[in-house]
DNA sequence: TTGTCAAATCAAATTGTCTTGATTTGAGGA
DNA sequence: TCCTCAAATCAAGACAATTTGATTTGACAA
């Protein structure tokens, strides 16, 4: 199985860019709309839309369209998948907590 | 608590660019020297140690210097790090496995 | 339909990352 | 010491990501 490592780069796009990680932790809090990003994140609309355009493509954050406005969420399946994709990067027989199954969502 | 974006940001440059991922798989087999390396991803010599600089800076790899050779690991403490990190881009209330301390160490 | 507003897209400039040959460093061996 | 070799560093150019004002889109209201 040849792994896509083209694929599993672009879902780290999301955590290798200190904006990006800043407009995640405010994510944290709850859904928000672009509006509010805007005003705690003290950024160009163009320069957050940009973001959050990345932040979408990688699957870590959701867009929910309502009326004229755009709501944003942190996808916990997306954080999910990123942590299961840097999992398969811990050498085998390396001894670990969570092999057994405990943590096979995460 | 101000979290440092910027070390975060600097742990996930490793995972998210395709020749380094690359070499992560690599990595996956065990400990290999700069040359073993150099062989299997045909790349001129500066350009892998530009790349296994960065590897090294996130923390996710390691480097072991024995006479003229450099022999580069893969840290699972660096690893577990950065997953540690992501956890914490997963909103506070969402139900998940681990939350008991079961995977702390992850 | 026309106007308004939120947000996405565009395009051009800036900035940052990556690539690579050439050079340097530093550990042996002759 | 002097040579050789592995690997790091340097420096310049190529390429990609980011920034931003301007423009477009699309939803709703008048």
């Amino acid at each position: 199985m040849e792994r896509d490592f083209f694929d599993e780069a672009k879902t780290f796009k999301a955590f290798c860019d200190e904006k990006r990680l800043r407009i995640l932790a405010l994510l944290l809090d709850g859904e928000k709309c672009v509006c509010a990003l805007n005003e705690e994140m003290d950024l160009p609309q163009s320069t957050l839309s940009y973001h959050m355009k990345i932040l979408c493509e990688s699957g870590v954050v959701e867009g929910r369209q309502e009326g004229k406005w755009t709501h944003y969420s942190i996808s916990v399946q997306g954080i999910g998948g990123a942590a299961e994709t840097l999992k398969r990067y811990v050498p085998k027989g390396v001894i670990q907590l969570g092999d057994e199954g405990c943590c096979a969502s995460l």
